[in-house]
DNA sequence: AGAAATGATTAGCG
DNA sequence: CGCTAATCATTTCT
C-alpha cells in the first residue's frame, strides 16, 4: 500500500518505538533531498518524532479499540447463541466487518499522518518559510565584494566558495551561521538585480563600501590627495555615454547625506579609521566643507569632494566601477558589460532616470 | 499594522 | 547550467 510505504519511508511507521534513532535518521535521509540541509534539522526531527508518536499512539488505540469491540461483539453473539443458533461463519463475518471498519479508520489515520508529514516536509524544505537574514558581517563581506567588483559582479565558483567560507567564519556565532555557495549566488543575483533597478538607492551603500575598501590603503590616499589636484585619472573616457547629469539629478541629495555620513561617521556603526586625515584633506581641497546640516546648494561642494575622492582613491577597483565616480559597467540594455559599446546608446538608462520622482525644480 | 528589506524560488532565455 | 526578472514569504523597520 502506498501510504504504508510512504510512512515507512518517512520513518513514521516501521520500527516500533525504541528504534527511533534509526528511523529518524532514515527519515531525515529521505527528506534530505539536497545536501545542504544539515541546519535546523533538530527542529524538523522534533516535529517528525512528534508526528510519529501521535501516529503510533493512535494506531495502538485503534487496535485496542478494535480488539475490545470484537470481544464485545463476540460476547454478544455468544449470549445470543443461547436463544438462536449462530453459525461460526456468521461470527467470522461479523469479525471481518469490524476489522474492515477499523482498518478503514486506520487508513484515515495513515492518510492524515502522511499529510502532516508532507506539510512538515514542504514547510521545512521551502526555505522561504524559514528565512534568516544573513548576519551583519556576512552581508558586509558580500557587499564589499560586490562593490569592489561592481564593473563585473559575477564571482567565479571559487570566489563564491571563498565568500561563503569567509561569511561562515566571521558569522560563526550561532544560528544560521553557514552560508552555502548557492546562497552566495542567490545573494549576488538579488543584489545585481536590485542594484540595477534602483541605482540611486544604492548610491550611499556603494560609496560607503568604496570608501571602506579604499581606506585599507590610507597612506596611498594621503599621498595621492596631495598631488591629485590637477590629475584626471578617474574617467577613462571610454565612449561610454553615461551622462553625469543622470547621476547628479538623483544623486545630489544622497551625495550630501552620504558624505555627511561618511565623514561624520554618523551612519550606524561605521567608523572610518583614517577618516580624520582624509577629511582634512578634503576640506582643504574644496575650501569649505560644513559638517552637518548643509543648506545644500550641494553641487559644487559635493562635486569637489567627489572629485577629491575619485582622484585620490581612483586606483581601486571599487571606485573604477562606482557610478558616482566613473562610468560603471552597466549598459543601457541592462547588461553588465565591461566591454563598452562604441558610441551608441540606443535607450536612455532607465534605472537612473526613474529615480527622480519630482521633476519639478 | 503597514512598508521596506531581504533571502529564496520560479519561469524563461541563451 | 548560470543568469535575469518577477514573485513569494518572511523578517525588520517605521
Amino acid at each position: 500500500m502506498r501510504l504504508d510505504n510512504m510512512l515507512l519511508a518517512e520513518g513514521v511507521s516501521g520500527p516500533e518505538k525504541g528504534g527511533g534513532a534509526s528511523a529518524v535518521a532514515a527519515a531525515t535521509a529521505a527528506v534530505g533531498v539536497g545536501a545542504d540541509n544539515s541546519i535546523e534539522h533538530s527542529d524538523y526531527r522534533a516535529k517528525l518524532t512528534q508526528i510519529r508518536q501521535i501516529y503510533h499512539t493512535e494506531l495502538e488505540k485503534y487496535e485496542q479499540a478494535c480488539n475490545e469491540f470484537t470481544t464485545h461483539v463476540m460476547n454478544l453473539l455468544r449470549e445470543q447463541s443461547r436463544t438462536r443458533p449462530i453459525s461460526p461463519k456468521e461470527i467470522e463475518r461479523m469479525v471481518n466487518i469490524i476489522h474492515r471498519k477499523f482498518s478503514s479508520i486506520q487508513m484515515q489515520l495513515k492518510q492524515s499522518t502522511c499529510e502532516a508529514v508532507m506539510i512538515l516536509r514542504s514547510r521545512f524544505l521551502d526555505a522561504r518559510r524559514k528565512r534568516r537574514n544573513f548576519s551583519k558581517q556576512a552581508t558586509e563581506i558580500l557587499n564589499e565584494y560586490f562593490y569592489s567588483h561592481l564593473s563585473n559582479p559575477y564571482p567565479s565558483e571559487e570566489a563564491k566558495e571563498e565568500l561563503a567560507k569567509k561569511c561562515a567564519i566571521t558569522v560563526s556565532q550561532g544560528k544560521g551561521s553557514t552560508i552555502t555557495v548557492s546562497q552566495v549566488s542567490n545573494w549576488f543575483g538579488n543584489k545585481r538585480i536590485r542594484y540595477k533597478k534602483n541605482i540611486g538607492k544604492f548610491q550611499e551603500e556603494a560609496n560607503l563600501y568604496a570608501a571602506k575598501t579604499a581606506v585599507t590603503a590610507t597612506q596611498a590616499v594621503a599621498a595621492a590627495v596631495h598631488n591629485s589636484q590637477t590629475n584626471s585619472p578617474a574617467t577613462p573616457s571610454s565612449g561610454f555615454q553615461m551622462k553625469d547629469e543622470d547621476f547628479q539629478l538623483d544623486a545630489t541629495e544622497d551625495k550630501n547625506n552620504l558624505l555627511n555620513n561618511i565623514f561624520t561617521g554618523s551612519s550606524g556603526s561605521y567608523s572610518l579609521p583614517g577618516s580624520g586625515d582624509m577629511f582634512m584633506s578634503m576640506s582643504n581641497l574644496n575650501g569649505s566643507y560644513q559638517p552637518a546640516q548643509v543648506p545644500v546648494p550641494g553641487q559644487t561642494q559635493g562635486d569637489s569632494i567627489r572629485h577629491a575622492i575619485g582622484q585620490s582613491l581612483g586606483y581601486s577597483d571599487g571606485l573604477r566601477g562606482n557610478p558616482l565616480y566613473s562610468p560603471h559597467g552597466l549598459n543601457g540594455n541592462g547588461g553588465w558589460h565591461d566591454a563598452v559599446t562604441p558610441s551608441s546608446v540606443t535607450s536612455p538608462i532607465e534605472g537612473a532616470n526613474s529615480v527622480h520622482s519630482d521633476t519639478s525644480n
